[in-house]
DNA sequence: GGTAACAGCATTCCAAAACT
DNA sequence: AGTTTTGGAATGCTGTTACC
């Protein structure tokens, strides 16, 4: 409704003289109020329900900020910077300030960003507040004020150019979640951004890393009586990592209009700042929290798809054309020193290698593919996979250590291939020297 | 050697969830 | 609302195995 009638205060007043005739006086006041439609226009008993309304506000407002203060606050993450440590960036002047900040190498660096959701209509939503955290402050880059300034003065360049410093540099660690999603909400205001996404390095996403850790929740302070809707996404990952679910209450509301309510600033800047406290704790501890190895490592360099951490294993990522690294061949090996781990798919080729004296080991029906990982990891083992998997497994154990093979080929042909890949070189004397 | 049952993997499709 | 991602179920393909 509050769209079809719009700022029209024709139509507003009309409004208003409908619902007075058909639902009550009540009811009209809280729509004249909710459009700020002016006293003067109102019929007088409208008129008189408003002043009814502002003096129940009044009440509740208050009654509301008690609760608030006490409870409500306390439930929620909390910003542990000053107000004063939240920057609100409307000129270039302050925003290259701000971007020298940023970008110093090793800098870590919590990235946001907000628009205004495109209900009703079908047009592609325009960054409206760009959110740059580190550990000290937090800035809120104004974004369409920014490049009109910048467009008017001729330098449309300025923003894409940082963006893509920013992203491309591998010494800067950029915390986000879900960052291709912001990322190609930023392509229509700068289209130079197109490739942006290939080229990122350093970023960390953890919306990865999410999943790893829901599972268990380590600190929960739930001894609160109200029935509160699940939290998700990003407030559950900060839910279970700093203890408190975040406050989603300001993610839908209209980002474009200025100035900001202090609401949408502490909320823009909190979404931004608990990355960097989630990074930061995940580091310290990253075995409290199931990660294997450090966030870091796991999760630099890829786009925001799944590096992995030795978890879990999930199905994606570009698969490579041919799943084969060439490099030159490795020294020759005799069978004795080859010795691998089989997925169970490859039965057949484990026990034609096997026959061979090659040192195998095979997977179980029921293992799954992270077994086959881990027993190549203790015991030094490579793995022998093939499609898919593959390209997870090389991930975790790096090149070299993995090699697909081609599950069309009879698993005699396979295991030529295994062995003329590995530059294994089998005697007569190697053959059946495993049986006894 | 031929055949049928079985199991893993890939692909596809769909629903749900997350983002603003 | 639009977009994108993700997880799961259903389906098909194919190699392995067991059996005749």
């Amino acid at each position: 409704l509050q769209s079809t009638v719009g700022e029209n205060r024709c139509l507003q007043g009309h409004l208003v003289q409908l619902l007075l005739r058909h639902c009550d006086a009540r009811g009209a006041a809280r729509w004249a109020w909710h459009c700020q439609v002016p006293p003067e226009m109102l019929p007088r008993a409208v008129a008189e329900e408003l002043q009814k309304l502002h003096i129940q506000d009044r009440v509740e407002e208050v009654t509301k900020e008690d609760n608030c203060e006490s409870s409500q606050k306390k439930d929620y993450y909390q910003l542990p910077i000053p107000r004063e440590n939240i920057h609100f960036l409307q000129t270039w002047e302050e925003t290259l300030q701000c971007w020298e900040k940023v970008l110093q190498p090793g800098q870590v660096v919590g990235v946001d960003m907000e628009w205004k959701p495109s209900f009703g209509m079908v047009g592609k939503p325009r960054v409206a507040l760009l959110q740059l955290a580190l550990k000290e402050e937090v800035f809120l880059l104004d974004l369409p004020q920014l490049l009109e300034q910048a467009e008017a003065e001729g330098e449309k360049e300025k923003l894409p150019h940082f963006i893509q410093m920013l992203y491309s540099d591998a010494a800067i660690t950029k915390l986000g979640y879900g960052i291709s999603g912001d990322l190609s909400s930023l392509v229509p205001t700068c289209s130079a951004l197109k490739d942006t996404e290939k080229q990122m390095q350093g970023v960390v996403d953890l919306l990865a890393v999410d999943k790893q850790v829901d599972g268990l929740s380590p600190q929960h302070s739930h001894e609160e009586k109200g029935v509160r809707k699940p939290e998700k996404g990003l407030s559950l990952l900060v839910q279970h990592v700093l203890g408190k679910p975040l406050d989603k209450r300001e993610q839908l509301s209209n980002w474009e209009k200025r100035p900001l309510r202090e609401e949408q600033i502490l909320y823009a800047a909190s979404d931004a700042y608990c990355l960097l406290e989630i990074y930061e704790r995940l580091c310290k501890d990253p075995e409290s929290f199931g990660l294997g190895s450090g966030p870091t490592e796991s999760l630099v360099g890829k786009q925001s798809k799944k590096p992995r951490a030795k978890k879990q294993l999930n199905k994606q990522e570009a698969p490579s054309p041919s799943g084969q690294e060439c490099q030159g061949p490795p020294a020759p090996i005799s069978p004795q020193e080859f010795s691998v781990v089989c997925d169970n798919m490859l039965q057949g080729l484990g026990r034609y290698l096997r026959c061979l004296g090659v040192d195998v080991r095979l997977l179980d029906n029921e293992d799954d593919h992270r077994k086959a990982a881990e027993i190549a990891q203790q015991e030094g083992r490579v793995i022998l996979t093939s499609g898919l998997p593959y390209q997870t497994l090389r991930s975790q154990v790096g090149e070299g250590r993995c090699f697909s093979v081609n599950c069309s080929e009879k698993a005699k042909e396979q295991a030529l291939q295994v062995l003329k890949h590995f530059n294994v070189q089998v005697s007569l004397s190697d053959i059946f020297s495993r049986c006894q």
